[in-house]
DNA sequence: CCATTGATACGATTTTGTTCGTAAGCAATT
DNA sequence: AATTGCTTACGAACAAAATCGTATCAATGG
């Protein structure tokens, strides 16, 4: 079955960052992760969530009266869309020159290089 | 210098990329290439060229009655932002983990695979 | 039983981005 | 001189996203 095509804004991304990291969470623990580097209200990241959760982004337990959020898209999933659009969008379809880009600005330390490298080697065969 | 802090809309993304491949354009020639593949009216290209213009996105030669415009803005430096941006909001900050989602899904072809190789060895001798 | 605290709901406003209609200028052609 | 065609300028409408104020409800402690 196809992937959902779904576009989270900037602001949702942020909110699902501190989901897929925690695995649930209030809003209140939502709103205090964002408070760290960001500050809006509360009722606007409760209004947010809201607006996630009326377009299926996220799922929540409203069983008690404070709800528990979780998200309902997959970060891989998500990755994947983000990826494959800044791929097309930015680097005219060519994932190489994304990677170089990436890797070019910012290195990777040698553990990481090699399991790139067996990645790579692991294309190659096919 | 610090890197300007810029962040283009989609649309200012479509219309960069033109002149990123053209070198200079006009409305005109813009407007016809993203007619390709989206129909909005030439005014609304003309409008969004404006306010490029204004934000410092792009400059233009106005000296003759059609302007001709140019990026402001380099793709290099652009894509860096982004990919940085991606890396930190998407990937915890790992360029590994977006360097593996890019090409596990999207494999370039093996004389990529030859120049994502040797830019790894390069990277490793330091 | 009432006041306080902390939660959701929800409408309204603000901000940002996109789209377009219309006016006006200029040049070439009739 | 008028018409036509292409240009820029610009305001305004529209849409989407983000922000916040206020109402309301439930649980708790005095």
């Amino acid at each position: 079955m196809a992937a959902k095509n779904i576009k989270p804004t900037e602001s949702e991304l942020e909110i699902l960052r501190v989901l897929w990291d925690k695995g649930t969470a209030t809003v209140r623990e939502v709103h205090e992760v964002l408070g760290e580097y960001k500050d809006a209200g509360y009722t606007t990241t409760l209004k947010l969530m809201q607006i996630m959760f009326e377009k299926g982004i996220v799922k929540r337990d409203d069983s008690s009266k404070t709800h528990i959020y979780r998200a309902n898209i997959s970060r891989e999933n998500t990755q994947q869309q983000l990826v494959g659009k800044m791929i097309n969008s930015l680097f005219g379809g060519s994932s190489t020159q994304l990677v170089m880009q990436a890797l070019g600005n910012h290195a990777p330390n040698k553990a990481e290089l090699e399991e790139i490298q067996k990645l790579l080697d692991n294309l190659k065969k096919q």
